[in-house]
Parts: structure tokens; C-alpha cells; sequence
RNA sequence: GCAGUCGUCGCAUAGCCUGGUAUUGCGCCGGAUUUGAAAUCCGGUGUCCCCGUGACUCGGGAGUUCAAAUCUCUCCGACUGCGCCA
């Protein structure tokens, strides 16, 4: 959420952005248009509330001094004026929820490195990592793998829960537990604190970390509790400082969290969708950085080596991508993306989302920094950005490190978390 | 899950029974004093607005009342004991 001063003092700057990204001015004239009705009705009830107040304070003098008539005038007088301000007061209240209701849907201000795009075709390829896999045979999809090897069972987890659910099994489980390891240990060796959330939260704190339309299509809610499962732990690991001030000179902030990801993913379909690419329960190893706003851009680019140089010891070849305006969602001011080269589906497809949401999460969850205690402290930055996703990360892997076999070599880095194992064989039931 | 105790400004505390301007200490900020520091003293230190002799604020919400930190209901959270349990 903006900070509503930029609508009262630089609407300028609001106007640009939604010019660059193409939207109508409409909601922003009628942000500032609400925000002045709220202003307004609220001095009339402060100086009925005062009026009130002062008459009132006649009514234990008028009683104690016995003078029944002139405390049942005063009664009569402050009566009329608690109806005045009850009336006035849910207008006042109706004004400033339409407000902020409004405000809530107004998107970020970008960052001017953001491209103008429609929708992805307007990305930008920032840099390319690695070459291109060649094979001396014909390289099977993820799904063939999956499959031949039985290492992920679709059909029974759909018996027990629906469809996108699965069991992992065998070696490929065995891979899912050791990238988990290694980008933890990969990260805490970069200062990063090891932190694992709950993995479900209330509304009050979920509507401080996403778009409001992420409640019908991304989150599971979680009833009679009204809770709803996380969609990353980003939403945790940053809601978890709401309402605080944070001592400036613990700051930035480093933390590499992860946990089971719930997504409904209502809307999505297609072919090269089924499998594990995309699914309603994954793991992610999430990177979170709490900032000064001043630190926030080197440190976008700190989450970004952190990606790339992650991503180049497992050996994948992937691009990075600028998100362009019509891409973009309304949290982030900029986004790189890592789309790993996916071979049965000839595309680089996403692995990877880095973001720097500047201060539109924090204002709203209201996270500052300096001196606790102390009064109009500045507010932070927050930045997240994927280690790894592993459902996508064993696509990824699978597609790229495929043997004539259908077997699957073990990225080098990886296999001193698998006990020294080389290659992942099948498993031997299904 | 049951029972009891409790929730007050960054932390700690008083006020609640008996309704009428939210107390004090610590920390922090500014000033005085000092060669400098400590100590001491003075002021400041929740939110909002049109910045005033203004309004709001005592875990959240609702109610009673002219008036609620204070009384009532409800929800949330913490602690203790019992029960259950990976």
C-alpha cells in the first residue's frame, strides 16, 4: 500500500507510473477525492467531540452542587450532540475503509530500469547463465521421467486429496530433501538466518503482504480458525515485524526461510502445466532482506548474485529476465525472474522470482526502523526472492541432467548430501 | 479441552474494587551544568487532523452511561495447574 502522503503531496509521481503501466488516473483522483471527504468529516466530529466534552464537564459540578435543572439542561444539550457525532462518525469511518480499500488495489511505484510491456513478450533478457544441454539422444520430458522412474505418484494423491497433489517418492525425494539442505547451508554461509514459519496466518497480517485478489485464487483458507496456508514464507517471515521498529543497527535484516507453499492456482491450465511444474503444495527456500530504503537497491542485487551463483553451482543453464510493466504484480517496484531451458518443452520457463517491494509492504504492515519508542520513525524496505523452489528445481534438473536411461545424474553439489550417490535410480514399486 | 491468574505508551510499573485530564521508573532524544565525561537538574519521548485551550488511545470488538483503563458481554493472546497428544 502507498504511503497516503504521495496522494495528498506528489499524486504527480502516482499519475506517472500508472501512465507507464498503462492505467487509467480514475482510482487514484477518487483515492484523494475520499481521503479529502474523510478529512473533512473528521474535523466536524473533532469539534463536536469538543463541544460535547465541554458541556459534559458541567454535569458532576451542576449534580454536586445540587442544581438538578442546570444538569438536566446539559444533559439534553450533550443527547443531541451524541447523535450528531454517531451519525457523522460512521460516515467518517465509511469514507477512510473506502479509502484504504481503494488504495490497497493502487500498485507500487516502479523502479525506471522496469521496461514498458504488455505482458511477458515485453520482458527483457538481463543476462544468460551456462550453455545449452546437448544429448546424444532424444531427451524424454520431466513427465516421461516421473513416470518411467515411478518416483511421483499423481494418481493416488488425487484418490486422497484432488488433482495438482502428489507423492514424492524414492531417489527423486531423496534430491527434493537435499536441495533443501544445500541452499540453506548455501545461504547461512552468506549471514543469512535459518528460519522456519508457520505456515498459516491471519487475515489481518496475510492483507499486509499481498494483493487482496490473492484471497479468492491463491489461498487456501483454513476454517472455522479463518486462518489461510501460506503461499510462500515470505508472507511470514515478513509479517512477522508488523507493528514493530526495528533497532536500526540490526539492520539489514538477512533471513533464508522454508516451508511447505500453498497455492490454489485457480484458473491455471494446460499441457505444459501437468506434473510437478506447477502444484498446489511445494517447498520453498525463500530469501527475505529488511532494510533501510537507502541499502534496498544493492541488496535487490545481492538476492540476485545470491540466485545466480546458487544456480550456477547446481549447473543449470537458465536466463534472467526483467519483468516489464504488464508482468508485474501490484507488491514488487522491480522483478527479475530466473527462467531455467526446459528441454522437452523447448522454453526457458520461470525458477526463480527476485523482488524489491520497497516500502509497499511495510507501510501497510507497519514495519519502521530507528529507535523504538520514538515517535514518526521512518519506514523499511522488504525484498524477497526464491533459492529454490524444489518441485520446479527437480524439473529443472531432470530435464537438464537426464541419462540415455531415463536415469537422472546428481548435480555434483549436491551429492554429498545424498551420501556420495552419483545417479538417481528408479524406485521399484508404483 | 477444563479451571484459575493476567494483558496499561519501547521495557517495567500505578490506577480498576468505589466510572470524571493515564502514574512513576528505566531506556532514548534535546538542553543546562562541566575542560571532557559521570552524576545532577530541566524539557521531550503513542496515533490522527485543518496543529489547537483540538480529537482519539489502556490486547481486539460490542454494550451500559452525559462520561469507561475502571462496570457487563464476547473474541484473541500469555502464564500456571489438570487432561490429551507427535
Amino acid at each position: 500500500m502507498l504511503d497516503i502522503n504521495l496522494f495528498r503531496e506528489h499524486a504527480d509521481m502516482i499519475r506517472a507510473d500508472h501512465d507507464k503501466r498503462g492505467l487509467p488516473h480514475d482510482r487514484i483522483e477518487e483515492v484523494i477525492a475520499l481521503d479529502q471527504t474523510w478529512r473533512n468529516h473528521l474535523h466536524e466530529t473533532d469539534q463536536l467531540r469538543r463541544e460535547k466534552n465541554e458541556a459534559a464537564r458541567g454535569i458532576g459540578a451542576a449534580k454536586k452542587s445540587g442544581n438538578q435543572e442546570e444538569a438536566q439542561r446539559i444533559l439534553a444539550q450533550v443527547a443531541d450532540l451524541g447523535q450528531r457525532i454517531s451519525d457523522l462518525e460512521s460516515m467518517t469511518n465509511e469514507a477512510m475503509s473506502a479509502r484504504d480499500r481503494l488504495r490497497m488495489s493502487i500498485p507500487n511505484i516502479l523502479h525506471s530500469d522496469v521496461p514498458k510491456g504488455e505482458d511477458e513478450s515485453g520482458n527483457t533478457v538481463h543476462a544468460v547463465h551456462g550453455t545449452k544441454p546437448s544429448f546424444a539422444f532424444e531427451p524424454r520430458t520431466h513427465n516421461a521421467l516421473i513416470e518411467m522412474n515411478k518416483w511421483v505418484d499423481l494418481k493416488r494423491a488425487a484418490k486422497i486429496t484432488g488433482s495438482r497433489f502428489y507423492f514424492l517418492k524414492g531417489d527423486l525425494a531423496r534430491l527434493e530433501f537435499a536441495l533443501q539442505q544445500y541452499a540453506v547451508d548455501f545461504l547461512r554461509q552468506r549471514e543469512y538466518t535459518f528460519v522456519q514459519p508457520p505456515v498459516m496466518m491471519n487475515r489481518a497480517a496475510y492483507e499486509g503482504v499481498t494483493d487482496l485478489g490473492d484471497f479468492e485464487t491463491v489461498m487456501y483458507g483454513v476454517e472455522p480458525d479463518a486462518y489461510y496456508m501460506i503461499a510462500t514464507s515470505e508472507h511470514p517471515l515478513t509479517a512477522m515485524f508488523m507493528d514493530e521498529t526495528i533497532p536500526e543497527e540490526t539492520l539489514p535484516l538477512r533471513m533464508v526461510g522454508v516451508s511447505q507453499c500453498f497455492r490454489r492456482e485457480v484458473g491455471s491450465h494446460g499441457q505444459s502445466d501437468m506434473g510437478i511444474w506447477r502444484v498446489h503444495q511445494f517447498t520453498k527456500i525463500e530469501q527475505i532482506i529488511i532494510a533501510r530504503p537507502e541499502d534496498s537497491w544493492a541488496l535487490h542485487e545481492e538476492l540476485l548474485q545470491n540466485c545466480t551463483d546458487l544456480w550456477d553451482s547446481l549447473g543449470i543453464h537458465y536466463e534472467i529476465v526483467n519483468i516489464c510493466t504488464g508482468d508485474m504484480g501490484t507488491v514488487a517496484a522491480k522483478k527479475y525472474d530466473l527462467e531455467a531451458w526446459i528441454p522437452g518443452a523447448n522454453q526457458y520457463k520461470e525458477i526463480v522470482s527476485c523482488s524489491n517491494c520497497t516500502d509497499y509492504q511495510a507501510n501497510r504492515l507497519s514495519i519502521r526502523y530507528g529507535q523504538p519508542g520514538h515517535p514518526n520513525q521512518p519506514i523499511v524496505h522488504t525484498l524477497n526472492s526464491t533459492a529454490v523452489a524444489t518441485s520446479r528445481a527437480l524439473v529443472a534438473i531432470m530435464e537438464q541432467y537426464q541419462l540415455e536411461d531415463g536415469r537422472i545424474a546428481v548435480p555434483e553439489v549436491l551429492q554429498p548430501h545424498m551420501g556420495g550417490q552419483t545417479v538417481l535410480e528408479p524406485c521399484n514399486w508404483g
